[in-house]
DNA sequence: GTCTATAGTATGATAGAC
DNA sequence: GTCTATCATACTATAGAC
């Protein structure tokens, strides 16, 4: 038997309370005593569980970035290079969308970005992917800069606080629509 | 008489010191220690030129924060809104290609924002000003979203290191033809 | 006016007791 | 699994030399 308990342990208590902290602080705007004072343990009791502060930011990031792999494995499936782009740009729009303030944390925080890479360096990295599915086989430079644009621009617009109020489908279009301009992809026809 | 020394004073060689040490580290991966060993001083050497932290990161960004005011007040006293537009656009363009890590660090770190908001509050925001003028006099909110995307995006992707051997002019060329299609600008007629 | 020496407080991190 | 105690380093701050 699985040792399933209901009540949330304190590993996944204290990944909630991080997450929470992370996105209205930013990762490095929150200290180790922040988040054992919002647990109700000390410092120790939360190095028990991660052996660092990078282990509880790539703890945190962890669910978002297997999404983006499973988004990157699904667009290579596909045969049209328009699906392609299509695909990672819906998949990426939903993921900043359901976070928000997360995304533009995780893709804009210096400190964040090189904790990722150090996790990643072994495995492919998951935003060259991206951005290699968005630039396509030919290394345009125009094509290039269109993709970072888009990457970042839609991280970081979702997670912005004056656009808090836009409802979540709203949003959501409105992304979607940027990133089409950017990426030179068509409207989608009113289904 | 001024006592305008030619040789660079020690507040000038900090600023200068301290805007490389912030592209490559990261404004919070800048220790004052570090700023401090690259001048050949001590740490409270620096502290005797800056109060704290916090007014150096903004007396570093300060010339950006004019150039960009100044932007905003050219761009005002424009009659068409398309020409404002376009005038914000390259003149955002412009700085983000000259600066690169610099821009991208600024407009992204949470901790660099927060400190830029707190010595900016009484004054008007620069940025909220930009981006006023990019969204136009009607709240659209697709308006709004792109202008996110807009400005965030083109920060980011300039100080991108993956674009960092894209010569200046063709840096420039793309990311003003991204502004361009995200904000719905038509391609300027090649002169 | 400019800097050194020194100290205080907070952080990330470790070792070991319970 | 959680705690106390402790460390090295970071940012901040003051006193005083030149």
């Amino acid at each position: 038997m699985t040792p399933r308990t209901v009540a949330p342990d304190t590993r996944t208590r204290l990944l909630e309370t991080a997450l929470e902290l992370f996105t209205t602080h930013g990762v490095e705007g929150t200290s180790l005593q922040m988040i054992a004072d919002a647990l109700g343990v000390t410092k120790a009791a939360v190095y028990y569980h991660f052996k660092t502060k990078d282990e509880i930011t790539e703890a945190v990031a962890e669910p978002a970035l297997r999404r983006l792999g499973t988004i990157v494995q699904e667009a290579g499936l596909l045969r049209r290079r328009g699906a392609q782009v299509d695909h990672v740009l819906a998949g990426i729009v939903d993921m900043v969308v359901e976070h928000r303030a997360l995304a533009a944390v995780y893709s804009s925080d210096p400190g964040v970005a090189r904790a990722l890479e150090r996790s990643l360096h072994d495995e492919e990295n998951v935003k060259d992917c991206l951005t290699e599915l968005l630039v396509g086989p030919d290394q345009d430079p125009a094509a290039a800069v269109a993709a970072h644009v888009a990457l970042s621009g839609i991280a970081l617009a979702g997670g912005s606080p004056e656009l808090a109020d836009v409802p979540d489908e709203e949003l959501r279009r409105h992304l979607l629509e940027a990133g089409r301009r950017l990426l030179g992809r068509p409207r989608r026809p009113p289904a």
